[in-house]
RNA sequence: CGGGGCGUAGCUCAGCUUGGUAGAGCGCUUGCUUCGGGAGCAAGAGGUCGCAGGUUCGAAUCCUGUCGCCCCGACCA
């Protein structure tokens, strides 16, 4: 491509409204240009890139055995309020009607209309296993769309489907696809993940994540430091640790006045956070006898909302009781919550639970108790895994230790089990003639996110660093004084048309440009190889290459044949 | 959805407090010089000041409404 004829548009200055390192690059080195919130167009040289991030992921789910298809992005209303979706959905459902007035919706996935073609299609266990993917234009209205094409609006997304007679053969998918998935983040050239994650309200059991590791990430992840357990904080378990020692000390009701969070009161009491236990008040789940539910907590501990939300005797999604209501039913402000004659049922996180002469809140103003202990002072309570993974924590699968590490989620595998062929009436003859319902997974990548999660990575002062499987060029040729020098132009367009004979996507700055500009484009827009032509190098039958990463330049002769063993290397 | 902020040239922003001829840098056009890390000089083009009302002799500036965008929080296959 001759840089002439294929417009850069890139600035010195950063956009203002971006935030994170991937964002600004890409509007700076001209690859996307905002339409609105969460809406943004790719022009030439990003869609360059856009698509060699399409084509890896196309290679591996083919090579994986995945028929892709392609669906449409506008979606009748039936399908999802057959499945239940279109009331459980919310405002981030893009919802249409026709000119006829009937209800469609701009597709935010497609687990719906996929299984209504199975459905069709599909009558027999001979047909199955089968699993079909599409790499399709995604909407969701996200409340506060962000970093760009890290969490836009419309998005591209690759998402595959597959069904299959037992629980058994979708493992095997499952794994399956969990090995092309690592094979499309290698070919990225990222540092990911993948981790244990919640299912969250698509459904389903047994579901991994794909992290691309950055420290502009929205997600946390719990990885096991000399170990191999990776979970989302918000899935990771934590383990009961060691037993409760015999209570010793006597309790004690002492004055705390205005010590209201764990930090204070520690602080005043001189007594550790772990020492501590504190009492968070929720809504319980319906049909239990109280309305309200109070969680007990190491005082170091951090309440899981997604875990809590889980447990049956706690309402999901898990919802604060309000000041008000806790006032009502402990008779004091929420800052002297205690488990000791605690009015209202209560469970206990294994770590609170195991905690023994402990400070707790004495449910009245102003007032701590201290020395208190499960089965004595309060009741034996009811335990369950209920708070957020920390730092330091042993693994959950005992091998190594727990950091936290900030990610990018740019895919996601899930094995759904029956949840849309049960809704939506799937049924396929198994070799004895009867109807089986038929197992499903579903397996997501962000394949336009990807491209800006990459970039968080690769990326230093001068632009972006591209791997050379997704570049837009893997090579640019800068010839100094291309207008001056006739040898510059020859050896240029030479080196320029040997490169594309040789099947290489090669750029050449025939811009005109002063070298400076031409470099600091070339690195703004991260091409890999760099080959410049000048007159000096000429007279010594040299070119000089640089590797975008590299510090310094170095010559080599001039022929395509030199450049080329150094793509090559 | 709650809180905060911003809409002025293609881009980044100043001007608004205290109403009176609409500005700078970058980019763009032309010419000359320059030519190995975003060149210099000179000339030039380019703006319904988001939109709609209102106050006023006069509004980018003050008031009301509205739309859009950004940030923090809550939320999120």
């Amino acid at each position: 491509m001759r840089l002439s004829r294929f417009p850069l548009s890139t600035t010195k200055e950063t956009p203002s409204d971006a935030e994170v390192v991937s964002h600004q690059l890409l509007l700076r080195a001209g690859f996307i240009r905002k339409l609105g919130a969460g809406l943004y167009t790719w022009l030439p040289i990003g869609l360059r890139v856009l698509k060699k991030v399409e084509n890896i992921v196309r290679e591996e789910m083919d090579r994986a055995g995945a028929l892709e298809v392609l669906m449409p992005t506008v979606q009748p209303a039936e399908l999802w309020q057959e499945s239940g979706r279109w009331e459980v959905m919310g405002a981030e459902m893009l919802r249409l009607k026709d000119r006829h007035k009937n209800d469609f919706c701009y597709a935010p996935t497609a687990e719906e209309v996929i299984t209504f073609h199975v459905r069709q299609d599909i009558r027999s266990y001979r047909q199955l296993p089968v699993n079909y993917y599409q790499i399709q234009t995604k909407f969701r209205d996200e409340r506060r769309p962000r970093f760009g094409l890290m969490r836009g609006r419309e998005f591209l997304m690759k998402d595959a489907y597959s069904f299959h007679m037992d629980a058994d053969d979708l493992s095997r998918e499952y794994y399956n696809m969990r090995e092309a998935y690592i094979r499309v983040f290698t070919r990225l050239g990222a540092d990911f993940r993948a981790v244990q994650a919640d299912s969250g309200n698509i459904g389903g059991a047994m579901s991994e994540e794909f992290h691309i590791l950055a420290n502009s990430g929205e997600d946390l992840l719990a990885v096991a430091e000399g170990g191999t357990y990776a979970a989302n904080v918000e899935a990771a378990e934590c383990k009961p640790g060691g037993s409760r020692a015999a209570a010793s000390a006597a309790l004690e009701r002492v004055s705390t006045p205005d010590q209201k969070t764990c930090e204070q009161v520690s602080k005043f009491l001189n007594v550790p956070l772990t020492g501590k236990v504190k009492l968070l008040v929720v809504r319980a789940a319906e049909g239990q006898p109280h309305k309200l539910i109070a969680i007990a907590l190491r005082g170091d501990h951090q309440l899981n909302e997604i875990k809590a939300g889980k447990h049956p005797k706690i309402a999901s999604p898990l919802t604060l009781a309000n000041p008000e209501d806790v006032q009502a039913a402990f008779g004091c402000e929420t800052g002297y919550l205690g488990p000791v004659n605690c009015p209202i049922p209560l469970i206990a996180d294994h770590a609170a639970a195991a905690v023994a002469d402990f400070v707790c809140g004495a449910n009245e103003n102003d007032h701590h108790l201290k020395g208190a202990n499960w089965g004595r002072d309060a009741a034996e309570p009811e335990v369950a895994d209920l708070r957020m993974i920390a730092e330091g924590d042993p693994s959950p699968d005992g091998v190594g230790t727990i950091k936290f590490y900030r990610g990018i989620e740019g895919g996601h595998v899930f094995q759904l089990g029956k949840k849309y062929s049960k809704a939506m009436n799937l049924t396929v003859l198994d070799a004895q003639g009867q109807a089986v319902t038929p197992e499903m997974g579903c397996y997501g990548i962000g394949v336009s996110r990807l491209v800006a999660a990459v970039l968080e990575q690769r990326h230093d002062a001068n632009g972006m660093i591209w791997p050379d499987s997704i570049a837009p060029f893997r090579v640019i040729v800068c010839p100094i004084g291309m207008d001056k020098s006739e040898a510059v132009k020859t050896a240029a367009e030479q080196l320029y048309a040997d490169l594309t004979a040789a099947g290489v996507e090669v750029a050449l700055d025939d811009r005109g440009q002063r070298p400076g500009s031409m470099f600091a484009d070339a690195d703004l827009i991260g091409i890999p190889h760099r080959v410049v032509i000048g007159d000096k190098g000429l007279a010594n039958a040299q070119f000089e290459y640089k590797h975008r990463r590299a510090d310094k330049a170095e010559m080599i002769p001039a022929t395509a044949e030199a450049v080329l063993e150094k793509l090559r290397g």
